[in-house]
DNA sequence: TCTGGGGTCCTAGGACCC
DNA sequence: TCTGGGGTCCTAGGACCC
């Protein structure tokens, strides 16, 4: 039996763990830059606010409902995250961190539902944030169980689908468009051959799955009739791509404020590379005006620069994404959004070196480590490159942000007795 | 005024190799 | 109708996930 944790409206949940006289209200999360709702309370939901809808949409709502609102604080939630994990990890036999709130596990020794509910308390009580389980044969179908698990009350968190007939009876009236793996296009695509629900899904002819929902398709078919496809996977491979991007908080127009940006971003993916012991072979660097204001002139482009060796060094990061800026910025416009991106990953200690290269490879990782060390003690860019910049007039807009109550220490919470 | 960020996998087609 | 057979690598686009 393969179990679903799953934290529960986790951005909202790790918000209130604080600031527990939200608890019973509407909270919601904003995306950076106050964008778009990106996780709400039930409360919140109860009211009508959709998920991914502009935060400037609902400030009626929020103003009339007395909803929270928060900035996202990621230092907080990624915190909060590690301490469910750690709560889960003596109960499992393998572990599948998923994503920040969802983790696959199999349990040691026999699964149960009274396990589960006992895990589910102890993650409440010991992390203060409320999760639900699903407990299944497959990784598709407990992601069934923990859907039903959470919209029905009477389920107290927890639902297993065991027998054969338990799984028909939880996927005969259970949405397609709802699936693990089914999307936008999928369910519609679906729904025109009358498919509508799993059961149906299930029963269809497997050939005419693989011709139309190709072998993803077919697994996800495979795993409803209760046919592990995809296993429990405990190492997490190396990522092929890593970017940093971000929407300014107003809009920018200078060259020299875009590099100050794109500097800051090249950094950034170096650094988490240097973090993973990975190399990148390619940078890519975006820019792109409003596409929401349709009376201005919209400009978007991108290039790719291959690198001759391998490398995590924030100076030629940086170098590669200033000279494709070189090449794309256009003066004329307001820009919005730019980005970093780093490809062709590799192990570092699996570096080719050039027979040409200039680079002294050794100084630079010690100069880089150095940097490391300083900024993880004394905070983010502490010491950076010149052209980084102190302007950032492309900042985020974070008007709302809670602290940081478990990460900085002069975040944490003060009690007075 | 105002609309997020970061990933993965699959397929088809082109280019190239022997 | 039909043109050899067997490969690899790369890219773009589509679809999906959180």
């Amino acid at each position: 039996m393969i179990a679903i944790v799953d934290c529960n409206n986790f951005y909202a949940s790790c918000e209130r763990v604080f600031r527990p006289n939200l608890n019973g209200k509407p909270v919601v999360v904003l995306s950076n830059n106050d964008g778009c709702v990106i996780a709400r309370s039930n409360e919140a939901k109860a009211l009508g606010i959709k998920m991914g809808t502009p935060a400037f949409k609902n400030e009626k709502l929020f103003a009339i409902n007395g909803v929270n609102v928060f900035s996202c604080n990621f230092a907080l939630y990624g915190d909060m995250s590690r301490r469910v994990m750690d709560t889960i990890k003596p109960e499992a036999d393998e572990i599948e961190i998923y994503s920040i709130d969802e983790a696959f596990i199999t349990f040691k020794g026999p699964a149960s539902e009274e396990r589960a509910r006992a895990l589910r308390s102890r993650i409440l009580k010991w992390t203060g944030i409320p999760v639900s389980i699903g407990l299944a044969p497959t990784k598709t179908l407990a992601k069934v169980a923990v859907h039903v698990a959470k919209k029905s009350n009477s389920t107290r968190g927890v639902y297993t689908i065991d027998s054969p007939a338990e799984i028909s009876a939880a996927i005969q009236h259970f949405p397609v468009e709802d699936l693990w793996g089914i999307g936008y296009r999928s369910a519609s695509k679906l729904q025109s051959f009358g498919i509508s629900t799993a059961l149906q899904l299930t029963r269809a002819d497997s050939g005419w799955v693989r011709r139309n929902l190709s072998v993803t398709g077919l697994r996800l078919q495979k795993e409803l009739r209760g046919t592990i496809c995809s296993p429990v996977n405990e190492d997490v491979p190396r990522k092929q791509n890593l970017r940093t991007a971000r929407s300014f908080g107003q809009e920018v127009k200078t060259y020299d404020d875009l590099k100050e940006a794109l500097g800051t971003f090249a950094v950034n993916c170096a650094t988490k590379l240097r973090k993973e012991g990975s190399c990148c072979t390619t940078v890519t660097a975006f820019i792109h005006t409003n596409p929401f204001k349709r009376e201005a002139f919209q400009y978007n482009n991108s290039r790719t620069i291959k690198l001759e060796v391998p490398t995590s060094d924030n100076i030629e990061i940086v170098a590669a994404a200033i000279k494709i800026l070189d090449k794309i910025y256009r003066p004329m416009f307001s820009y919005k959004k730019a980005g970093v991106m780093v490809g062709g990953i590799v192990p570092d200690s699996q570096v080719q070196l050039g027979l040409f290269d200039a680079v002294d490879r050794s100084r630079r990782s010690d100069l880089m480590q150095s940097i490391d060390e300083i900024n993880s003690k004394f905070g983010r860019d502490k010491v950076r490159l010149a052209l980084q910049g102190f302007d950032r007039k492309w900042r985020l807009r974070q008007e709302r942000l809670s602290p940081c109550y478990t990460t900085r220490f002069t975040d944490f919470l003060t009690v007075k007795i």
